[in-house]
RNA sequence: GCUGGCGUGGCUCAGUGGUAGAGCAGUCGAUUCGUAAUCGACAGGUCGAGGGUUCAAAUCCCUCCGCCAGCUCCA
């Protein structure tokens, strides 16, 4: 079933490049893969696609669809396939060939013909329900120092239904952009004069503050402890830890006194030289030490995105000094309490990857041979399954990386796991053994939210704005009826801020309509009405988000319960 | 950084060569209202920045900045 849509979407590319062969006959082909929700195909093309191009496009995969055109597969050795891409002027499609074994195969529909392994459906007459989306550059072969490519993007479903339900989610899933939302419900900006460096607003601080809250609590339950260390070192720790040989392409760099400092892209260093202030005992071991710390990195400016990627974030960072016998323990605690965090206090669903050497890379291959093996087998341990990215560690170590999708299906790195025995070596790191001997400590590093601004971004797109109470950054909006309650209202909203509440009241001399209305665009969890009846009672009215109107109550089992919400974070 | 698109009041958008418009939000006034929009008035923009073409530029051209989609890269 679902190696028939793949193949319905992979026939999908082929029309569409038949199309765009149609209409610009000295396109260029390079590759056309189906993809999650729909494909994509390749073209090496002078002419500049626009969006009136993909209309026509359309028309034009209409009409091939409509000619019922089977497609056929046909074997070839590599040399009739050279021949053959040769004399179609697919420079491309011949570079590709290069690589491939001696028998390679070609399907056919019509005139139409491309190196490709299948599998296909049967006929362009299957392709009936798709959509083109979008064009935007691609790099051939995803190298960025080779020509760059028009990708147009599409979708494809079995059916109409299929179709318009995924169209529908798009447009659903723009609506809960964190983007939008931050901006509707004034959480944070992004201002021209500080691009990737966002801007928090009181409403945006308060959902921080909730997160980092939490987030000590959480900490000091596990034994850790919580430092701060500069924004700004000396290059010098930079060369020692190997950031300069290895990511300084992406450090800010100023200079003080003429001396040259580095703004810091990660906290490891400053964690480093707190870790040597002092000599450790073997009993001091596992030494779990955090820190919310401000980091900045050069990113590419068509890199960033709103909260999610971004040139300076603060991490929920952590490194863990450990015996060597205590690594599996302490990795797979610090998976534990990832997984807590994300599936029992926020509902995550996540995927795991065990990103592995990298290129650019410091310590031997056997140092990381055991750290990998090391990595694996907590994650084995645990009954976790992953994917292996290969080559995508950090330089110092391998990693294990927690990834939480946002509300188009994108997935964002969060959570990640990585462990070093490089870093404790450059650094000269020791403890004191039993033994009375200096020996050297394992590290882990590792972060839970990732970066609060990301994890601000996924949790307001994983909520669409509706942030569960203990969160909410007003939690109650008192409304009185009319002008006559006011006071009224201004007691409630003292007497429930007392108890610790965040409030506010809506005293325009508005209708009740429109105050709700207001509160409810806030995605405000509470409303408390009040009119007459309440003021001349002592009474509230209450009314939720979701429930609507919840009736008649008195403030104090109103605050109870939501003392109670928030306590169990709902 | 690369390819393409875009940039008009706080927000959403209209205006494509002839001295800047709407709705929402805001302010003021009237209304005093019972669970998702009461009525009226007022105020608010050197049209992203700089340069050029023109009698005349939001509109055409150039450069830069920023944003959006994707690629590359990553928390």
């Amino acid at each position: 079933m679902m190696e028939r849509i793949e193949a319905l979407r992979h026939t999908a590319a082929h029309v569409m490049a038949q199309a765009v062969m149609r209409l610009w006959p000295d396109a260029k082909l390079a590759i056309g893969p189906a993809i999650k929700d729909g494909f994509y195909y390749d073209f090496d093309l002078e002419h500049r696609l626009t969006s009136e191009d993909l209309s026509a496009i359309e028309g034009e995969m209409r009409k091939i669809v409509k000619e019922e055109l089977p497609l056929i597969r046909e074997e070839l050795s590599k040399a009739e396939a050279v021949k053959l891409f040769t004399r179609m002027n697919q420079p491309y499609k011949l570079e590709l060939l290069a690589e491939l074994p001696e028998q390679v195969s070609v399907y056919r529909q019509g005139e139409f013909v491309d190196l490709c392994q299948g599998p296909h459906v049967d006929s362009t007459a299957q392709v009936k329900h798709f959509k083109l989306q979008t064009v935007a550059g691609a790099y051939w072969r995803g190298d960025s120092s080779r020509p760059m490519l028009q990708r147009i993007y599409g979708t494809a479903f079995s059916s109409r239904e299929d179709l318009e339900a995924h169209l529908r989610l798009l447009e659903e899933a723009a609506k809960r952009d964190h983007r939008k939302l931050g901006r509707e419900l004034d959480l944070f900006s992004i201002q021209d004069e500080g691009p990737g460096f966002p801007f928090f607003h009181p409403k945006g601080m308060v959902i921080r503050n909730a997160l980092e809250d939490f987030w000590r609590a959480e900490h000091i339950k596990r034994g850790y402890h919580e430092v701060k260390t500069p924004i700004m070192l000396h290059e010098d720790l930079w060369h020692r830890s190997g950031h300069w040989d290895n990511y300084r392409e992406n450090m800010y760099f100023s200079e003080i006194d003429e001396q040259r400092f580095a703004i810091k892209p990660m906290n490891c260093p400053g964690g480093m030289l707190l870790y040597k202030r002092k000599l450790h005992s073997y009993r001091d071991l596992p030494l779990r030490v955090g820190e919310l710390g401000l980091v900045h990195r050069h990113e590419l400016s068509g890199a960033l995105h709103g909260l999610m990627r971004v040139r300076c974030f603060t991490q929920d960072d952590a490194h863990i000094f450990m015996l060597p016998s205590q690594v599996q323990a302490e990795i797979e605690g610090v998976i534990e309490f990832i997984d807590a965090v994300y599936s029992d206090v926020f509902g995550f669903r996540y995927h795991v990857e065990l990103s592995t050497k990298p290129a650019n890379a410091i310590g031997d291959d056997a140092m990381w041979e055991r750290a990998t093996q090391a990595l694996k087998d907590a994650l084995a341990a645990k009954g976790l399954p992953y994917v292996i990215n290969e080559g995508d560690g950090a330089f110092y170590g391998p990693k294990i990386d927690f990834h939480l999708e946002d509300s188009i299906g994108r997935t964002w790195q969060c959570g990640t796991i990585q462990l070093d025995f490089a870093m404790p070596e450059r650094f000269d790191l020791v403890y004191i053994d039993e033994d009375g001997q200096r020996k050297r400590p394992a590290m882990l590093h590792r972060v839970i939210f990732g970066s609060i601004e990301r994890f601000i971004g996924i949790l307001t797109e994983h909520y669409a704005g509706a942030f569960p109470l203990w969160l909410a950054p007003v939690q109650v909006m008192v409304i009185p009826v009319s002008d006559g309650q006011n006071q009224y209202a201004l007691e409630v909203e003292q007497s429930l801020r007392h108890q610790g509440l965040r409030v506010e009241s809506d005293m325009r001399s508005e209708s009740v309509g429109k105050k709700i209305r207001a509160a409810q665009l806030q995605k405000v969890p509470y409303m408390v009405i009040v009119g007459e009846r309440e003021a001349e009672t002592g009474m509230i009215s209450v009314r939720h988000r979701q429930r609507g109107d919840l009736g008649g109550t008195t403030l104090e089992p109103f605050c109870q319960q939501l003392l109670q919400e928030i306590a169990e974070r709902r």
